[in-house]
DNA sequence: TTGAAATATGCGCATATGCACATATATATT
DNA sequence: AATATATATGTGCATATGCGCATATTTCAA
């Protein structure tokens, strides 16, 4: 066996293994769509240091890409990875009663999209990070 | 969310998420045969308690079921489990290349099956358990 | 009933992981 | 240039994980 490319599988399967990963690719594989840091944190409603790090986790296991839009980074499941494609059907055929809060709170959120576009921040202020002290 | 029903998918996830597990699991979805601890550890070429130990997590993640049968123990997926079901496709569409030495060794271990069943103990014998002192 | 064979597990150690808090970086706006 | 907004990350801590060694447990056979 090829340790490499076996580690590369192992990779992506632990990248499934955390409830927050999980719910964030199940949200881009079930609405096939690129969502912003501050939706995921109004969705999934963890706090946004949290969301930012599963993220980089993600990136790193190679499932998710990054696109920069101004202030925003719009991740998005890479589907041009066979892996990552099987993977995401899986993760999009689960029991959908699993994810049903979120995928209401991401329904919702997605409706302050402008021109398909989020331009909102994060709504659920408790989330976000501290407001820093003026020094 | 269901938390804890979430929890089982990501647990399934985190299984798989190891190299040992993997290719057991591998061999196992690949063959559609129930593999006993020896043949195992002759297939992989990994320790015995190495094998038992990363077993008995398939078996906690419900992964796999045992069966005793004499001295022997076999192990196989239980596919009456709609989650493991998928897995086991997912896996096996894995790229073969991967695993084509476990695969080789399997086969050969297999052909000292004598009716279907196991009956050789571990072949190869520095991944055996040491030879205990005698009183 | 003693021992050998097949399998399982307690323990210790090194490393990895998840989380919270604070703060840093990058971009846009004024 | 200064500030606000969106996102990322350094650090410390508690816990989890993987591994090796030794040994325990279960079953069969002599």
């Amino acid at each position: 066996m090829t340790e490499t490319e076996l580690s590369r599988i192992t990779d992506a399967f632990k990248a499934l293994s955390d409830p927050t990963r999980l719910r964030i690719v199940r949200l881009m594989a079930a609405n096939d769509e690129e969502v912003c840091v501050c939706e995921l944190v109004d969705s999934l409603e963890v706090p946004q240091y949290h969301v930012s790090r599963h993220l980089k986790e993600l990136r790193n296991a190679r499932l998710l890409r990054a696109r920069r839009d101004g202030r925003w980074v719009y991740y998005s499941l890479d589907l041009t990875d066979p892996v990552v494609k099987e993977l995401a059907e899986v993760v999009r055929r689960l029991p959908a009663d699993l994810f049903r809060e979120d995928q209401r709170n991401f329904e919702q959120r997605m409706t302050l999209r402008v021109g398909g576009r989020c331009c909102a921040g994060i709504q659920k202020k408790h989330l976000a990070p501290n407001v820093r002290v003026r020094k």
